[in-house]
DNA sequence: CAAACTTAACGTAAAAAATACGCTAAGTAT
DNA sequence: ATACTTAGCGTATTTTTTACGTTAAGTTTG
């Protein structure tokens, strides 16, 4: 499968978006890359880069990359945000990586501003139908890869950390039902420090869009833990409510 | 002057930067829109707009929109924040707008996506060197503007409200040297409710970054307050302690 | 010049939230 | 049965937020 062909020749020139998926599998996190499209001679074959393709000029921004998504993932409808707009006009470097992009996409790319969204996946859950050239990467063992794509995951991971605090992005990463352990380990991984359980649980515990469930942890050695559910529309509600206080 | 004159033959018919400005004079909160240029035969002579202009191919989006605002308002080196994205395919509505870009840009746009700023300036304070073609008008009175730009301006007070909560961008819409009382009175007028002045004093005075100053207020017919000043560089230092505090 | 008026500025008690940390409970493995 | 591991509850302490009383320092008015 090839990001460009579709409606190959509707692409913009000077506007794309690219992806940057986060998955987690209870232990650590990655993203995901794609190898990129073959070309005949090129110096780097192989060389990775994130899912990403100019945008069509019928889709806006969110569809461009809920489809980039779809193509790569096969998954639909999954967390998405917009979350960083690149757009030095010096920045499809090195020459080889703008050389590829031109004969890959078949336009004459000068500038393009890029539009990136990250996204939050569970690698345990259903088993995605991951195409070829695609893969995970521990988010520690990045290779190099085109343009400024590094930089990008570097952004991304920051933002990750910082909404994190703010907002229970985390849910995504998890599967549907899971224990408050799991939660603290997916937080503790991100910001790279331990955290009181004791403590963890009761900040936890008293938001009523976390929902317990009748069911209890399974195939574990160990006491089984209670099993949560995260409530979107509860947790929607919560935050018009919170929104209007301050005196 | 006309936003399109400087290097015509370069914009970029894809991407455009729009910049909300906003303005405090101590009770209210302006905008500052730009009547769009006149055109031969133009149905809605003198329409309003934000201060806007598709991107020329030398510049990234921050400078474009720094470019903008200088050419505006004469200002430089202002508070300015990206803050959204529009790329909705069919958004160059109505008609009669999509065809006054045509004509004062020259170009054949189809399909535009707009990178929006706001940005924050004290209207007491130094006179703007605002052109003919452009005022300040208040946020309860705009009228209808072109394209999506009411829209636009929503989403910037919106905006602004959350931010104002979290960072101490207010300090750009007041003098360099205020009060607390000046202080409270934005905020209050930005979030549409009245504070404690008691604890609004105890909450601002224990941040470290606002420091006294050996003045007082001058020409009110009351006692004068304490001036304060925002310190940048310890407001800087701040945040970067409390990023890592969490358990 | 005293009384009234206005805004500035300090303080204190009570309530709520965050933190530190002891301890028991419920499972599995040996 | 005992050791081991993770789950899960509780309580005392500190810190932060909220509510609200009070005084101080000016100006204006009669």
């Amino acid at each position: 499968m090839q990001e460009f062909l579709i409606m190959q020749n509707k692409l913009n020139p000077h506007i794309s978006v690219d992806c940057v998926v986060f998955g987690f599998d209870s232990r650590q996190l990655s993203v995901l890359l794609v190898k990129r499209q073959p070309l005949e001679g090129d110096p780097e074959p192989g060389k990775m880069k994130l899912p990403g393709s100019p945008v069509t000029d019928a889709e806006d921004l969110d569809r461009s990359a809920y489809r980039i998504l779809r193509e790569l993932t096969g998954l639909d409808r999954i967390f998405l945000k917009q979350f960083a707009v690149l757009s030095s006009p010096d920045r499809l470097q090195p020459p080889s990586d703008l050389e590829w992009l031109r004969r890959t996409s078949g336009m004459h790319v000068e500038r393009m501003v890029t539009v990136v969204y990250y996204s939050l996946i569970k690698i345990n859950g259903s088993p995605l139908p991951l195409s070829e050239r695609s893969q995970w990467v521990n988010v520690d063992e990045i290779p190099q890869l085109t343009f400024d794509h590094n930089e990008i995951i570097q952004r991304a991971i920051e933002q990750l950390r910082r909404e994190m605090l703010t907002e229970p992005i985390g849910f995504e990463l998890l599967p549907k039902k899971f224990t408050i352990t799991q939660l603290q380990t997916l937080q503790e991984v991100l910001l790279g420090q331990k955290i009181d359980n004791r403590n963890f649980r009761k900040r936890i515990l008293k938001l009523e869009y976390i929902i317990p469930l009748n069911e209890r942890e399974k195939g574990v050695s160990h006491k089984p833990a209670q099993l949560y559910r995260f409530d979107k529309k509860l947790y929607n509600q919560y935050k018009r409510n919170i929104g209007s206080v301050y005196l």
